[in-house]
DNA sequence: CACTCTTATACTCATACCGATTATAACTCA
DNA sequence: TGAGTTATAATCGGTATGAGTATAAGAGTG
């Protein structure tokens, strides 16, 4: 049935979640006191959704992003703007995954750069299972004690908590499901029932629903670096395979065995020597490596297996 | 930036994959002469995006869909109806993937189940190779002989078409950049600038980009099938071992090794014997058995490798 | 220079998984 | 009774994978 009517009022944004690594840190490009994600309205003037948002990040960043993929649309009508603006009609917001390297922001734009783990810190696993606050664990455990299929649900997205008990292991790619799971316990701020009286320590909010959309897009990437070599987008033009590991690590959440990630990168054919030295690495030189861009097209069709196997 | 005002006359349309397995076909439903999916408004008062498309499918099968799933959202601007209708403003599509099981459509519906590989005839390798029409794959190498880029895109895409070749396998979850491709070749009668004067033998065509929502639909649930268990969504309360199998084979469009399913498909837990079996099957009786719902929240948390692995 | 520390790189090994084949069981039908 | 058909069990070899051990090559320090 098409030809209806359309809907009255309806307005469109797009919602850029921006990716960077540096210094072995997982970035998102933020706005207003990092406590929101660079949106814009999407212009009757452009071509298409995807054209509309990288012209959009590169007036933002000066550069374009290296790879651009749709996230997620939403709708709720009447959606509260939350800054003193008026209730509008129903809103739709396309979010997008954008991955680059970190660039000095344009004057002008009061964007900055943050660890994607402010919002998250139970999901950086890298230095052990440190990340998650105990107080945060309790509050979580105290709240699904009295449901027994809360706790599976616990116990599946955050892995066997102690890493005695033998159930599920964690699994960095459930990090929505995680996110989400907290919002329905009450144990972040913009959690409709906020639990009060409790020091949440979930790191920090974000304003509407952004950082339900961030762990959308933490999820996202953690899952596509393991088929396709878009990890790359975030690297520099050489690196150490040492940089690459750091990269995927800073990206997933947890350790890497060093061998098997050697191992794995090297029988995929996706990187090729240099011929020149690291010497800067502390030890033995490194071998510096660039990415063959001439097999890109050929992996991003078919699929690869790229290396995301944890240490413990 | 929130904030901003809305584009004018902005809409945005709901448009519904629905799927469901009837004697191992994979069946769509369609509209139009079997020509278009169906697609409705998104209405404001609806909470969400996703209840919208439930309520609405709901309406239109008479029994709602089990399993819902974005698909994607495009926009163009002033998209042509090409039904007569004036050009629209911009307009916003947000298409949807639906499982369930096919229903008698209620009276007052002009809504027909197709076999989505009438769309597709190239996809369905269940039989062999022999699903792609030799005058199709003539012309496609007709088309990208001239330039290397595109032969490769062809070989990756379609496989090593010969069974001699020892490029890449067939690989069934590219569904829709083999499409693509014949879109860009001309192939395919909605392609800007079809090939004239040539037998294309391509598929049935549908109107505006539906056909390419369908590619995306098929491709997506292909992929998914494999991690998680949506397959029961299509399957009849109980069923044997050789029914799944069946139903996994018309959605992969490949057959399956069927003794390493039965290993895969036990050692995964998912389904468990009723007790009783089914003699009907031509030879000794199947033990009957149904899908496990009490794992399907855990299983589609965690997800799960379920067998698709081909035969040949 | 000898020694230690650190990182890079090569090699080995056991296990799990997976594609494939063979063998056996249980029913129908002629 | 035997042929045909499907169901089900067991086995086998190759490969991927997680983990451990060994060696190479630099810097810094006494």
């Amino acid at each position: 049935m098409p030809g209806v009517s359309p809907s009255p009022n309806l307005s469109a944004t797009l919602i850029a979640v921006l990716v960077a690594v540096t210094d072995d840190e997982p970035r998102v490009l933020t706005v207003s006191c990092a406590k929101a994600l660079p949106a814009g309205p999407f212009a009757v003037t452009d071509r298409s959704l995807q054209a509309s948002l990288r012209a959009w990040v590169e007036r933002q960043t000066g550069s374009p992003p290296g790879y651009v993929e749709q996230l997620y649309t939403f709708a709720d009508r009447g959606r509260a703007t939350d800054d003193g603006g008026l209730p509008e009609g129903p809103a739709i917001a396309i979010s997008y995954l954008g991955l680059t390297r970190e660039t000095p922001v344009p004057d002008g734009f009061a964007a900055t750069w943050q660890n994607w783990y402010h919002y998250f810190p139970w999901e950086d696993r890298r230095a052990g299972s440190g990340g998650m606050p105990p107080a945060l664990l309790a509050n979580l455990h105290a709240w699904a004690a009295p449901h027994a299929a809360q706790m599976q649900r616990v116990a599946l997205t955050f892995g066997g908590i102690h890493p005695s008990s033998n159930g599920p292991a964690w699994n960095e790619e459930l990090a929505l499901q995680r996110y989400e799971l907290l919002y329905e316990a009450g144990l972040v701020p913009e959690s409709p029932e906020p639990l009060t009286g409790t020091s949440m320590a979930a790191g920090t909010a974000m304003l509407h629903d952004h950082r339900r959309i961030l762990a959308t897009a933490v999820a996202r990437l953690r899952a596509k670096i393991k088929y396709h070599p878009v990890i790359f987008e975030l690297m520099p033009e050489t690196f150490t395979l040492l940089n690459l590991q750091r990269v995927f690590e800073a990206v997933g959440g947890r350790q890497l065995h060093k061998q098997n990630f050697r191992r794995l990168t090297e029988q995929q054919g996706l990187v090729e020597e240099t011929g020149t030295l690291a010497f800067d690495t502390g030890g033995r030189p490194a071998k510096l490596h660039r990415f063959k861009r001439a097999v890109l097209q050929e992996r991003a069709i078919s699929g690869t297996k790229l290396p995301l196997t944890p240490l413990r």
